[in-house]
DNA sequence: GTTTGTGCAAATATTTTGCACTTGA
DNA sequence: TCAAGTGCAAAATATTTGCACAAAC
């Protein structure tokens, strides 16, 4: 039975994850970890991840590009939000429009079950004035 | 005005996709052309596709892994796809409604350069009946 | 004390790029 | 002719792995 060890480094980890709203790639949360008092390797954020994912309580989508973005699994209500890529910020976003969408497109394609993931992100008001 | 050149390899690419059903890598592609008469460099099979996928020819899918897959296709547009959770299966899908969700929202939010993930999965009519 | 996790550096895999050479129009 | 395309090898990017050491239980 694989018990998972309460380290420093998952700790930081968790709460690296906890206090990110959406999705953030591996490197990203390398980053926000090393700000607080503990320095953990990339490697073992990376090999954090690939345990929360395989137990469930972590979320992988994959951009166009190829890298893997991460977030804790919500357990709570469904909605999205855009966040700024420079600094963090984030909005909430009620997306009426996108849940009609979803609903036509099973509708068209004759697919069911649907589900989606829309990650959105962009850069905000005041990292632009810079 | 970017014209494309008639070349061999290109000839010898997009005749490998044409005679692929489905998705191929860039990988699976080079070796199939490469069976052929004509050799062609994989960085030239990265290039094609490339140009392929910016003219709106050919769509690109990401794997799990974060392998790009590619396949000729009909549409022209900026579009997402829809796939069966259960067997890989997938249909393309106009977004004009995503697209101008996301114009309004820049607006609305005055964030800028926004970009998206937009991960579509359900379960295909095939796989319900079973 | 044993097993799991960590960190480093090196390996792997995919895709891109710099640059000299070739070729289509 | 000459800009666009090609091929090679090297770089860039994202992720994994081998292994010695540290720490949790």
């Amino acid at each position: 039975m694989a018990t998972e060890r309460n380290t420093a480094q998952r700790r930081a980890i968790l709460e690296g994850l906890a206090r990110t709203a959406g999705f953030i790639s591996a490197r990203d949360l390398h980053a926000a970890v090393g700000g607080q008092g503990t320095t953990v390797s990339l490697a073992t954020v990376y090999a954090q991840l690939r345990r929360l994912v395989e137990a469930g309580q972590v979320d992988v989508v994959m951009t166009e590009r190829g890298e893997s973005l991460f977030r804790r699994c919500a357990t709570d209500a469904h909605h999205h939000h855009l966040s700024c890529r420079e600094c963090g910020a984030t909005v909430d976003i009620d997306a009426p429009l996108l849940e009609r969408f979803t609903a036509e497109l099973g509708e068209r394609t004759g697919y069911d079950d649907l589900s989606h993931v829309l990650e959105l992100t962009g850069r905000c008001p005041a990292c632009r004035a810079q």
